[in-house]
DNA sequence: TACATATATTCGCCTTGACGAATATTCGTG
DNA sequence: CACGAATATTCGTCAAGGCGAATATATGTA
């Protein structure tokens, strides 16, 4: 349970597991959107599959990240929670705008 | 919110919070039951209050801690799934039932 | 193979926080 | 005021983690 909260406790992280709510997403998707380095995205992706708060698959030469097929009921209540509490946030909602964006740019291209 | 996952990413201050959710607790009760020096307690103690998980007042030589009487929604959210995970937790368990031994022992006096 | 794109890792620096030990503070009582 | 009980703070040390910069790795394509 510390190993959630632990990945639960820093801001990048926090919108990163928000954004994956939306459905998997590949670095350059996350990184788009967060608009912060690269290196920086992945250092944390790294820190969230250490504790299993994430999975990736390979996909040609795009790394695509997802939260768990089969989270714990702990995680999946815990997920539920922060969903229940990030609709009113701010940055939140900006964050799942610019995903749309990118998302619908991705698409005509 | 972070503040919040900040408190709860700590085995001691979640065992703390854990306990105070069934009331409030003096620092030498919480003591009695974490079985940690007593500095360590009040250290953890500053540190949630800090970040208003908890709040405190003197009642003779003894400071008593509770969690807030006003919380926010999303800290009774995030109480009410920390508190739906922890039934099933071992330790928690074990410390509920210390506690209730270390209250009784202390109407006897 | 050479190169571009996408992603990961490493390094150095800095801050935060956990801990034990020691010390300080606060309150009640004599 | 002196003293003891309860609690808080400070200090030194250490490890974890966040960050930017640089570098490494993997994949697809010409």
């Amino acid at each position: 349970m510390i190993r959630i909260y632990e990945c639960l406790c820093d801001e990048t992280r926090l919108r990163i597991i928000q954004l994956l709510t939306r459905g998997p997403l590949c670095v350059c998707h996350l990184q788009s959107v967060l608009e912060i380095p690269q290196a920086r995205v992945s250092q944390h992706l790294s820190y969230l599959r250490k504790r299993g708060m994430v999975e990736n698959r390979r996909e040609g030469t795009w790394m695509i990240y997802s939260l768990p097929k089969k989270p714990s009921a702990e995680l999946t209540r815990h997920l539920a929670c922060l969903q229940d509490c990030s609709v009113s946030d701010r940055r939140f909602r900006d964050d799942l705008k610019k995903l749309r964006a990118v998302r619908g740019a991705c698409e005509k291209a």
